[in-house]
DNA sequence: GAGCCTCGAGTTCC
DNA sequence: CTCGAGGCTC
C-alpha cells in the first residue's frame, strides 16, 4: 500500500484516512484484545497508530471523537498481559562500601577454590536509575519485550519497547534466540523538557526521570510512548540458543555490533581496587552525567567463572551494586504509630512531615522496633535526618537533638503491652527483638495481614484484590477463610451491588481469581503464611513432597507424633520419624520444622487447608528434566572437605542433576561423598550400608550425565 | 561455640 | 532494602 507522505496530505485525504485508521485500528484492536487472535504483526498495527498520531498533529482540528490515540484504555481491564522469563530476571546484592566489595570478591575466590594471588577480573560499570526489560530476539527479530515484574513473569510492553530507537527491531549475526537485558531511561535533560510539556498540557509533571521512564513505558496506547524520549543500554542476557562471548564484556561488546548502545563508562578492571577506582571516578563525575545513576554494577568478567558461582536465591553470586551515598533531609517526626503484622509482630512507623528525599516526598519511615527507637534516642517532635536506603526505603538515619528547642517537652515513645488492634497481651519473647500480639486468630489485624500475603504477589498473585478490598471483603463477611476468595462467584450479586462496583469490575475479579485456582506446590505452601516458610523453604518442601496429599499427609503425621512426643525438642528422633526426616532437609532445623508442624497441630489450620484443597488445583512439584541424570531423586550427603570444589559448589551441581542435597547420613542416604577428613557421617554410612564415594569417584558418577 | 550465610518478615512509594 | 534469627561449617 503506498502512501503518501504526511507533509504533502491535503486535508480531505487527511480527513478520509483518519477515518479508514480509526475503522482499522479499530478492527485490529477488538481481535487482538477481545479474541487473543491478532492478523497483523505487532510492527506493522504500530506503524498505523504511528500514522494516526502523525496526521493528526499535523491535522489537530482532524482529530475524530473516536480516535484511537483517544483510547488509551484500549486493553481489556486496562493492563499488559504476562511474558514469563525463559530465565528468570535477577536482583542484584549490595555494597555500601569498599570492603563489602572486597568482600564479595573474597567470597567469590573462595567459592571457586582459587588462590588468593589469583586476579578476579570485573566489569565495572554504572547502574543506571531505570527500568530493567527484557528483549526476546529470534532468528534476529525483535519478538517480545517485557518488564522485569517478580524476576520470573514480567508484563509484555512489546509494543512501547517497538518505540524505542536503541533497540533494534533487527539484528544481525545473533543467536537464532537471545535475550538482551538493559535498562530503559531518560536522559535529565528530556525529562525536563517532558515536564514543561506535561505542565503546558496541564499534567501532572513527572517526580523524576526514573518515574518519568516508567509512566512512559507504562502507557497503553504506543504512540505515546513513542512521543517519550526513552533510551536502552544493553548490559546483560537472559535466553540464548549458543554461547556469543566467553566474557562479560564480550557480550557487551557483542551487543553493541549489533546495534545496542552500551554505557561507555564500562571497562574491564583486572582487580578489585581498579574496580573500586570506577566507582570513585564516576561518583565525581555523577552530576555531569546526562542520567541518573546509582551506583557501580561490578560482575565477574569470565563466564565460565560465572556459570560456576551460580545463584542465591534472586541474586547471582557474580555480581554486585556498589551503591552511591544516598541523599539525605531533615523533617519532623510526628508520630510514631504501631502496625501489626502477619505474624502478629507490632512494627513502630515514623510519621514524618512530608519532605523530598532522591526526588520522592517521604511521609512515613518504619522504625523497625522498640530497641531502634531508643537507639535513635528519639521522641515525638525530633528533628531526624532521613535517607532513602538503596535510594528505596526511607529510614532515619540519626536523631538532632541539638534542635531541641529548650524547655520543650517531647513525649517519648511508649512501649505497648497490649495490642492496639485487637487488646491481647502483646509479648517480646526472651532474646528477641520483636514484640508480638499473641491474639493470632482472634486479632482482625492479622488477618487482614495474612489475607493480603495469600493474595500477595509471590503466592496466589490475584489481580485487582488489594489490600482495600480485602478489609472490606472481611468486614462484610464475604470473605472469612482464604478459601471463601474461591468460592466468591456464588456471592456475585453481592459484589455487584457493592459501592463504586458494577457488572464489569466483579466479572474482573472474579476472572482474575479463576486464572489462579490452578497454582503450584511451592507458592500454595508459601502462600499458607505458615511462620519460617519463606519462598525458598516452600520450594525445599515442595520439592521434597511432590504433591500436595503427600505433603500434607506428612504434616499431618508429624503433628501426631509432636503431641505424644512434646517437649522432646533437642533431639528430632525424639519427637518423631517425620520431624526428623523434616529437619535432615538441608536449611530446615529444629525451629523451622517446630513452627511448620505446630502450623498442623492447630485443627483450625488443618480445616483452612482442606477447605482449600476442595476448591483448588493444586499442581504436584515438578523438577526440570533430569532423566538422564543418574543422582535425579537420590538423597547425597557430603562430608569432609572436597578438593575440586567447594561444597556449596557441589550441592548446587547435584541439586542442579536433581538430587536431594542432605545434613546428616540417614537410611534414606543414597550416597555419601567424603573427602579426607571424614569423621562421624562416614561411619554411619558404613553401619547403615550407605555407599561412600570418594570424591573423585563422585565425580565421574555425575561427569557421565 | 563462633562466624558465616541464607532466609524470612516487615516496610515505602509510585 | 534491612534486620534478626536459624542453620551450617569449621
Amino acid at each position: 500500500m503506498s502512501e503518501k507522505s504526511v507533509a504533502t496530505l491535503t486535508e480531505a485525504e487527511a480527513r478520509k484516512e483518519l477515518a479508514r485508521l480509526a475503522m482499522d485500528i479499530g478492527y485490529h484492536d477488538a481481535r487482538y484484545y477481545q479474541d487473543d487472535a491478532p492478523e497483523i504483526s505487532d510492527g506493522d498495527y504500530d506503524a498505523l497508530r504511528l500514522r494516526n498520531a502523525a496526521i493528526e498533529e499535523r491535522f489537530p482540528k482532524l482529530r475524530r471523537k473516536d480516535s484511537p490515540s483517544l483510547k488509551v484504555g484500549a486493553a481489556p481491564s486496562g493492563g499488559f498481559s504476562k511474558v514469563k522469563h525463559a530465565r528468570p530476571m535477577l536482583s542484584l546484592g549490595n555494597a555500601f562500601n569498599d570492603d563489602d566489595v572486597r568482600d564479595f570478591v573474597a567470597r567469590a575466590r573462595r567459592f571457586l577454590g582459587l588462590e588468593e594471588a589469583v586476579d578476579i577480573a570485573l566489569v565495572a560499570e554504572p547502574k543506571i536509575d531505570g527500568l530493567s526489560a527484557s528483549l526476546r530476539y529470534e532468528d534476529g527479530r525483535f519478538i517480545v519485550g517485557a518488564t522485569r515484574g517478580d524476576g520470573s513473569e514480567g508484563e509484555d510492553i512489546t509494543r512501547n519497547l517497538r518505540t524505542l530507537n536503541e533497540i533494534p527491531a533487527q539484528i544481525e549475526g545473533a543467536p537464532s534466540v537471545l535475550e538482551v537485558r538493559g535498562e530503559v531511561y531518560m536522559s535529565r535533560d528530556d525529562f525536563f523538557a517532558l515536564n514543561v510539556r506535561q505542565e503546558e498540557k496541564d499534567a501532572k509533571p513527572f517526580a523524576n526521570p526514573r518515574n518519568a521512564a516508567a509512566g512512559s513505558l507504562r502507557q497503553l496506547d504506543p504512540s505515546i510512548t513513542a512521543e517519550r524520549p526513552l533510551k536502552f543500554f544493553a548490559y546483560s542476557w537472559g535466553e540464548i540458543s549458543a554461547p556469543f562471548a566467553e566474557t562479560q564484556f564480550g557480550a557487551l561488546e557483542a551487543f553493541e555490533r549489533w546495534g545496542f548502545s552500551i554505557n561507555p563508562y564500562s571497562r574491564v578492571c583486572r582487580t578489585v581496587e581498579e574496580a573500586l577506582a570506577v566507582h570513585v571516578d564516576v561518583l565525581a563525575q555523577r552530576a555531569e552525567l546526562p542520567y541518573d545513576i546509582d551506583g557501580i554494577v561490578y560482575k565477574i568478567n569470565r563466564l565460565d567463572w560465572q556459570e560456576r558461582l551460580g545463584m542465591v536465591s534472586r541474586a547471582p553470586r557474580w555480581a554486585i551494586a556498589h551503591k552511591f551515598p544516598a541523599e539525605q533531609a531533615v523533617t519532623i517526626l510526628e508520630d510514631i504509630v504501631i502496625q501489626v503484622g502477619r505474624t502478629g509482630a507490632l512494627t513502630p512507623v515514623a510519621h514524618l512531615k512530608p519532605i523530598t528525599v532522591g526526588g520522592v516526598v517521604v511521609s512515613r519511615a518504619t522504625l523497625h522496633n522498640e530497641d531502634e527507637i531508643a537507639r535513635l534516642g528519639v521522641r515525638i517532635g525530633d528533628h531526624v535526618v532521613i535517607q532513602r536506603a538503596g535510594d528505596v526505603i526511607p529510614q532515619i538515619v540519626e536523631t538532632l537533638t541539638d534542635m531541641r528547642s529548650a524547655g520543650a517537652e517531647l513525649r517519648t515513645f511508649e512501649v505497648l503491652d497490649h495490642c492496639p488492634v485487637c487488646g491481647s497481651r502483646a509479648v517480646r519473647e526472651e532474646g528477641e527483638v520483636v514484640r508480638r500480639c499473641t491474639g493470632g486468630l482472634i486479632c482482625p489485624a492479622q488477618a487482614v495481614e495474612r489475607m493480603k500475603h495469600f493474595v500477595g504477589r509471590n503466592a496466589f498473585d490475584i489481580e485487582g484484590l488489594g489490600a482495600k478490598h480485602i478489609i472490606a471483603f472481611i468486614e462484610d463477611g464475604l470473605i472469612k477463610n482464604p478459601g471463601d476468595i474461591f468460592r466468591l462467584q456464588e456471592r456475585r450479586g453481592d459484589l455487584e451491588t457493592r459501592e463504586g462496583w458494577g457488572p464489569q469490575s466483579a466479572d474482573n475479579l472474579l476472572l482474575a481469581i479463576e486464572e489462579r485456582r490452578r497454582i503450584s506446590l511451592d507458592r500454595f505452601i508459601y502462600a499458607l503464611g505458615i511462620r519460617q516458610i519463606g519462598q525458598a523453604t516452600a520450594r525445599l518442601l515442595a520439592k521434597q513432597y511432590g504433591s500436595l496429599a503427600a505433603w500434607r499427609a506428612a504434616m499431618g503425621k508429624a503433628a501426631e507424633e509432636r503431641a505424644e512426643n512434646a517437649g522432646e525438642m533437642k533431639k528430632p528422633e525424639l519427637v518423631g520419624e517425620i520431624f526428623a526426616e523434616l529437619c535432615n532437609i538441608d536449611q530446615i532445623g529444629i525451629s523451622v520444622a517446630d513452627d511448620l508442624v505446630a502450623f498442623f497441630a492447630e485443627a483450625h489450620n488443618r480445616d483452612v487447608l482442606e477447605d482449600l484443597a476442595n476448591v483448588l488445583n493444586v499442581e504436584d512439584f515438578v523438577i526440570g528434566d533430569t532423566s538422564e541424570s543418574p543422582v535425579a531423586g537420590k538423597t547425597i550427603v557430603f562430608t569432609g572437605t572436597l578438593e575440586t570444589m567447594t561444597r556449596s559448589e557441589a550441592k548446587a551441581r547435584a541439586e542442579a542433576l536433581g538430587a536431594k542435597v542432605a545434613g546428616s547420613v540417614s537410611k534414606k542416604t543414597d550416597y555419601v561423598v567424603a573427602g579426607p577428613g571424614a569423621g562421624s557421617k562416614a561411619k554411619k554410612a558404613e553401619e547403615l550400608e550407605v555407599p561412600v564415594l570418594t570424591e573423585d569417584e563422585w565425580n565421574a558418577f555425575i561427569g557421565a550425565a
